[in-house]
DNA sequence: TTAAAATTTGAAAATAATTCAATAAGAGTT
DNA sequence: AACTCTTATTGAATTATTTTCAAATTTTAA
C-alpha cells in the first residue's frame, strides 16, 4: 500500500478541483444551469486558471516561507522571463514576479525548515544568470492566497 | 439580469470548490473511494483549508500587482497581528506575513491599475500602526499561487 | 419596434460523490 | 509465525450533482 497524500498534495496543489455549482447557485439565488452557463465562459475566456487547494502549509512540510529578491546577472540571460520560466518548474517556488526598483526579481519560496531551504538555496540560487540574493522570512503569515490561515 | 460574475469571482477567490475525486483516482491508479477516504481525513486534521480558483488577473481587474513593505509603529499596536487581521479584511490584499528585517510586514497587493493602487494606499496605507511603506511593483508574472502563468 | 444575440431556465440524461459493510494491509505483541 | 488491533482500500447501492439541450426570457443594437 503505497501512502497517497504526497501525490494528492502535489495534485491539489495544482489543481484538480473544481467549482461546487450547486453551492455557488445557493450562494447567489441563481440556477445551477445559470452558474454552469457562466463558468464555462469564465472556463473559455481563460479569466479562470484552475481550481486548486490551499494548505494549512505548516502540515504539509512548507511551513518555512521565505521572499526572496534577486539581483540577476543581465549579461548571462536573454531576458528575465528565461530564468523566471526555469525557476517555475521548482515546487518550492510559490511565486515569481518580476519587479520594479533595486532589485529584478521577487521569489516567494516555501520549504519544511530553515536547512530544506538551505539545500534549495545551494541547488537554486546559484544558477547562471542569478548574482545576488536577498531573502526576507516569513514568520508569521495571516494571509495566503486571498485566505486568511488560522 | 444582473451580472453575476463579479459575485462569482468573488466567491472562488476564496473557495466554492472542491476535488474532483474521479480525476484524482484516475491520476493516481486508485479508487474513488479510497480518495475519498484520503481526502476527508486532510480535510479533518485541517491539512486543507479551502478549495478555490486561480484566475488570469489581468481578466478580472486586478492585473496591477504590487508589493508592500511595511514598518510599523509599535506605539500604536498590540501586535503585528492586530493589525494583520484587520488588514486581511481588504479584498485587494492577496496575502500578509510578518517578516524579519528592516521591515516588519510584507503585503501582496491587486488592484485593477495603478489609480487604483493609489486610492487603495490611501485607504489602507495610512492606517493608525502604519508608519511608512515602500512599494515594489510587479511589472511581470511567471508564477502566483504555485501556478505557472501564461 | 423589431431583429439578433446573449442569458436563464426546466426536464432528462449522464456522471460523480457518498455511505457503509466487507475485505485487506500494516503494526505491534507474544 | 500467529494473533490482535488499527488503519486503509474496495465494491455495491444510494444519493447528489453536473451536463446537455431545447424553450423561454432578457438584453442589445439598429
Amino acid at each position: 500500500m503505497k501512502n497517497l497524500r504526497p501525490e494528492l498534495i502535489a495534485l491539489l496543489k495544482k489543481g484538480s478541483c473544481t467549482p461546487r455549482l450547486s453551492k455557488l447557485a445557493a450562494k447567489t439565488h441563481s440556477k445551477a444551469t445559470t452558474i454552469h452557463y457562466n463558468i464555462k465562459q469564465l472556463e473559455s475566456q481563460g479569466v479562470i486558471k484552475t481550481y486548486k487547494a490551499v494548505f494549512d502549509y505548516k502540515k504539509v512540510d512548507a511551513g518555512f516561507c521565505t521572499f526572496v529578491l534577486v539581483n540577476l546577472d543581465k549579461k548571462e540571460y536573454k531576458s528575465p522571463e528565461d530564468i523566471g520560466s526555469m525557476l517555475a518548474e521548482y515546487p518550492e517556488i510559490e511565486s515569481i514576479d518580476i519587479i520594479t526598483g533595486e532589485w529584478e526579481m521577487l521569489l516567494k519560496v516555501r520549504t519544511k525548515d530553515i536547512s530544506q531551504y538551505y539545500e534549495f538555496s545551494k541547488k537554486v540560487l546559484s544558477l547562471r544568470g542569478i548574482e545576488r540574493t536577498q531573502s526576507l522570512n516569513s514568520l508569521f503569515q495571516i494571509k495566503t492566497e486571498f485566505v486568511k490561515m488560522q
